[in-house]
Order: structure tokens, then C-alpha cells, then sequence
RNA sequence: CGGGGCGUGGCGCAGUCUGGCUAGCGCACCUGCUUUGGGAGCAGGGGGUCGAAGGUUCGAAUCCUUUCGCCCCGACCA
């Protein structure tokens, strides 16, 4: 027997917490590092989550009234210059294309000929190019509402990379949306926060805090952003989704005019929003452990995994006929609004190590049907999360019909087990102590897991934020919903409305 | 872009300070035998010229110069 470690990731989510998190990403082949700096290789398992996240996203979006459709990778350089703010923001971070051809260097290599009459840009967010295209759209108040989704990829030449929660280019849906009236757009602003924090929770089984952004957080050009925020193990914030109410930025910008009833020519509102494939990041790090990834299944690619036991022949016919039989029987039970979904892995390698290699990708149920198994007319069930070695016999008939069962109370478990966790670490401060503490580390020398959630009365201004810099804190959100007690602003000693969300955040 | 670290068979590393036997080790891989409700054991085997370029030297993974890339922390961000 060699000598098995405790735990299939290492380093432990508890000794570092980064190299963790890269390590359950490598286990459970979700994806890698490409050749391109900043960019990565989503491999088909982690592909198949964004898929499933996709199908159901993009069901919400249409159940709300938004259509899709797809606009331009690549966006004129003028375009973008035409919000500032916008410009302020993105500028920096912008793939830029300046050549449509490559001819044979003096070298022997490549060299870029053509030169662009004017640059393209990568689109980084495409409320430019949109805008432009509603602007052709839009004469009437009858052209209006315009609810419009796109799937893309956009590209941000960002600094700093990280797998899923921060590449150069990643996949997202950008919904652009284009109304008569700013209460319809707030509303769909509103709207579109909650479909998003539905399904965090329904779906990602991940509890979120629905709020506003304060000015410095702010999407740049919007008038107001919200987002959707989500603790991670680690009790550092992650932004899972934004909803932006543009005003009439944009459209004065880019010129989206239409005429009311009345004859009068005016500007439309407009509202953005979007989460990327960040979202798969937010989900390992909700409820994966130090044993690899844990998916909630109602995103599971595959919900069950049936593990064939056989030594002889003999054995192998028998208890391949049970497994067969038993996939389809489980196939044909109800799951999630579809059918449940089963794998059997009858790869010709050990027992040990196939388990293994189902745990550490997160599959929901594990089912190893052997000899005494089909003898007996039961399975050997091992759920993802519960441990590796509480797994029991189930009689095959309760198994079969307790399968929906079973994998809505993992799905609630795991939702128990995240909010559980965010609570722990969340509280209400009311000076400005034992928010220093709260929030420093005991040990400075190594990264150590500290800190969570502080719901704290501020007062927005420099003041707030210079004190929370020297932190390392960030105001995440203005809570949207429970949050009506005035109080003190900590950190200035005026008069606050409300508390807002602090938190270390990636 | 600032600070730190690292590039040696598929993966993880040792060797580099103090140049020198045919460049090692673990895992993975291949073959055989054994084992089989569990990340197996034994035996045999294949695969690298040490990120790249230049230099010093009788001799370079090791020293010098330049360069490319990656990771972590920071600033910035979905």
C-alpha cells in the first residue's frame, strides 16, 4: 500500500490558499495555461460548466424577454473615445490591432504590413459598438424597448492574471438594453441584479449580497453599478455579476434618439450587465476542498459516475448488464427540468485511482456496483459532499427513485454549508478598533486566511477610502436589501444612512 | 510597471554557491509476472543536453552578458 496522502490537493486550502485553488483547477482538468500569456485552455470539463451555466442563464435572459444576438469583435478606436469616462477606464487595458497583413521579414520571420487606416480595438465590454448599432435602431418610442444579450469574448490586457477569476480574454454575456423611460431601465437594471443573484443561489448553490457600488467602484460611464457579491473560502469577496444603469451616458454619446408621443426628440436610457466565466472561479472556490472540486449539481456536467467492480470475466458480464440496466433506469429519472446524468467508467485502471480521479473533477455521486452488489441488488453510494469514506449500500430500487432526491440535498447542503460559512464570518462593526482588527492579520509574515465580511455606516468620501487602503479593504456593496438603520460613519464621525459591505476582495 | 521566486524527460524536483565521472530522483509511461471492493507489489525498459542566444574555459546545467517566458505579492480590474 503506498503511502496515500491525507489529501488529494496540496497544498491544503488552510497552508495557501492561491496555490490551492490553481492545484483544484489542474486535478479536476477544468482548464490550463495556453501559450498566450494571460490566456487559458478551458478543457472540456470545465467547458461542460460553462455550457450548463450558459443553458441556464440564457433561459433566464429569455424568460425575461431579451433575444440574442452578436455584434462585432472588433470595435473602431473612435468609438470608444467617445464616453471619457468609459475611455478613462479601458484605455489602458486594450488589445489593439493596428495591421491587417503579414509579409515575409528581412529575417525570414514575419513582419505586420497594412497598416489600418484607424485602430481597432479588441472590444473589452461593447456598450460602444452597441450603442452605435441602437442608435441606427432607435427613431420612435415604438422602437423601444430594445432587450438585447450577446455571448462573446472579450479581451482586457490586465496586469495580473489568475485562472477564471481574472484572464486576458474571457467569455462572458453582455446584455445591452435600451429603453424610453429611466424607470424602465432601472428597472431592468434591478431586474437583471436578480436574475443573476438567483441563480448564484438556485444554481451555484453560492449566497450572494445584492448591492450598490459606491462612486469608485462604479462601471465607468454608468451611473450606477450593482453587483452581486459572494464570499469565498477564504473570506475574500468576489463580484460574481454587475448590472449597470448607464443613464443617458451612453446614448447622448453615441447619439440613441427617438421621438415620444408627444413629438419630442430625446434621449434614450440604457443599462449593461453581465458575469463571465469568472463565475466557474466563484464556484470552486464556494465549495470546492482539499480533496479537488466540488460542482453543485444542478451545473454537474455528469451527476453520477457508476464504478464497475469485477475481477473474473465472468463477473465483468454481470455486473456490466447491471450497470447498464441501472444508467438507464437512472436516465430516465426527472432532474433539474431535464433527465439525470450518468457515466459509467469501465476504464481498465484501479479501483483506487478511478475514484480519485472522479472526486478531485468534482462528480457529484459516485456508485460502485461489484459482484455483491448486483448479488445483493444494491449499490455502494459516496457522495461529493460528504468524506471520501462515508459511503453506504443503498438497495437499488430506493436508489434509483431517491436520485432526485439526493442530489437536491446535496444541492442544498452545499448552500447550507457557503452560507453557513459567510455568516461565521460576518459582522456588524461600529468602530473603527475592532474593524483594524477584524481585518489584520495575526501573523504578517505569511499569507494567512483572516478577516470576512464587515457591514459598517460610512459616509462616502476620500476620507472612507484613504482609512480602508492602508487595510487592504475595499467597499464591496451597499447592501440593497436590510439596510435601512442610520447610524455613524466609523471612519469620520458623520451622520450615515446606511452600512456598506467591507471586505478584502479579488 | 515595482518587489520576490522560478525555468533541468509528460508532471514535480535535486544538482548551480565551491565548473569535471556516461545529468540524477519521485510520480507518470511501456513490457512481464503477481495482486485485485480500491489511489497495488516485484522485475525489466523507453524518454531529457539542462528556457534561448552569445561569451569565458581543456571542459559549462553550473561562471559572465543579453534575452524570452512563467508563478507569487503589490498597483489595476469581471
Amino acid at each position: 500500500m503506498a503511502k496515500a496522502p491525507k489529501t488529494a490537493i496540496q497544498p491544503t486550502r488552510e497552508a495557501n490558499y492561491p496555490k490551492w485553488y490553481q492545484a483544484v483547477i489542474k486535478a479536476s482538468d477544468l482548464a490550463e495555461n495556453s501559450h498566450v500569456r494571460g490566456c487559458m485552455v478551458i478543457k472540456p470539463w470545465g467547458y461542460a460548466l460553462w455550457e450548463n451555466m450558459q443553458a441556464v442563464l440564457d433561459g433566464m435572459f429569455k424568460e425575461t424577454g431579451h433575444q440574442n444576438a452578436y455584434f462585432p469583435l472588433f470595435i473602431p478606436m473612435s468609438f470608444l473615445e467617445k464616453e471619457a469616462e468609459h475611455v478613462d477606464g479601458f484605455a489602458k487595458e486594450c488589445a489593439v490591432v493596428t495591421h491587417h497583413r503579414l509579409e515575409p521579414g528581412p529575417d525570414g520571420g514575419l513582419v505586420p504590413a497594412g497598416k489600418l487606416e484607424e485602430p481597432l480595438i479588441v472590444r473589452p465590454t461593447s456598450e460602444t459598438i452597441i450603442g452605435a448599432t441602437y442608435a441606427k435602431w432607435v427613431q420612435s418610442y415604438r422602437d423601444l424597448p430594445i432587450l438585447i444579450n450577446q455571448w462573446a469574448n472579450v479581451v482586457r490586457w490586465e496586469m495580473r492574471t489568475r485562472m477564471f477569476l481574472r484572464t486576458a480574454e474571457f467569455l462572458w454575456q453582455e446584455g445591452h438594453t435600451c429603453h424610453a423611460t429611466e424607470q424602465e431601465a432601472l428597472d431592468e437594471t434591478r431586474q437583471m441584479l436578480d436574475v443573476y443573484a438567483a441563480f448564484a443561489e438556485d444554481y451555484m448553490a453560492m449566497p450572494v449580497i445584492k448591492g450598490e457600488k459606491t462612486a469608485d467602484e462604479r462601471f465607468p460611464g454608468a451611473v450606477s453599478t450593482l453587483s452581486i457579491e459572494a464570499m469565498m473560502q477564504d473570506r475574500k469577496a468576489l463580484q460574481a455579476g454587475t448590472s449597470h444603469f448607464l443613464g443617458q451616458n451612453f446614448a447622448k454619446a453615441q447619439e440613441i434618439k427617438f421621438q415620444d408621443q408627444n413629438g419630442q426628440e430625446r434621449f434614450a436610457w440604457t443599462t449593461s450587465w453581465g458575469v463571465s466565466t469568472r463565475l466557474v472561479g466563484a464556484m470552486i472556490m464556494t465549495h470546492s476542498d482539499d480533496d479537488g472540486l466540488v460542482i453543485p449539481p444542478r451545473l454537474a456536467p455528469k451527476h453520477i459516475v457508476l464504478l464497475p467492480i469485477h475481477r473474473s470475466d465472468e463477473d465483468r458480464v454481470t455486473v456490466m448488464e447491471y450497470c447498464d440496466s441501472l444508467k438507464k433506469e437512472l436516465e430516465s429519472q426527472d432532474y433539474n427540468g431535464g433527465k439525470v446524468k450518468v457515466e459509467i467508467d469501465d476504464r481498465d485502471i484501479r479501483g483506487g485511482e478511478k475514484t480519485w480521479h472522479h472526486i478531485k473533477r468534482g462528480v457529484p455521486i459516485r456508485a460502485e456496483v461489484g459482484p455483491r452488489d448486483v448479488e445483493s441488488g444494491s449499490v455502494f453510494v459516496g457522495r461529493r459532499d460528504l468524506g471520501v469514506k462515508e459511503k453506504s449500500s443503498v438497495p437499488r430500487d430506493e436508489f434509483v427513485a431517491g436520485i432526485g432526491k439526493m442530489l437536491d440535498e446535496m444541492q442544498t447542503n452545499l448552500f447550507e454549508k457557503a452560507a453557513t460559512m459567510r455568516k461565521e464570518h460576518t459582522r456588524e462593526i461600529d468602530n473603527l478598533d475592532e474593524f483594524t482588527a477584524f481585518f489584520t492579520p495575526e501573523n504578517t509574515n505569511q499569507p494567512e486566511i483572516h478577516g470576512g465580511f464587515v457591514l459598517s455606516h460610512f459616509h462616502e468620501c476620500q476620507e472612507v477610502l484613504d482609512a480602508i487602503k492602508k487595510l487592504k479593504v475595499t467597499i464591496r456593496c451597499v447592501p440593497l436589501e436590510d439596510n435601512d438603520q442610520p447610524g455613524t460613519c466609523i471612519f469620520t464621525g458623520k451622520p450615515a444612512e446606511k452600512r456598506a459591505v467591507f471586505a478584502k476582495a479579488y
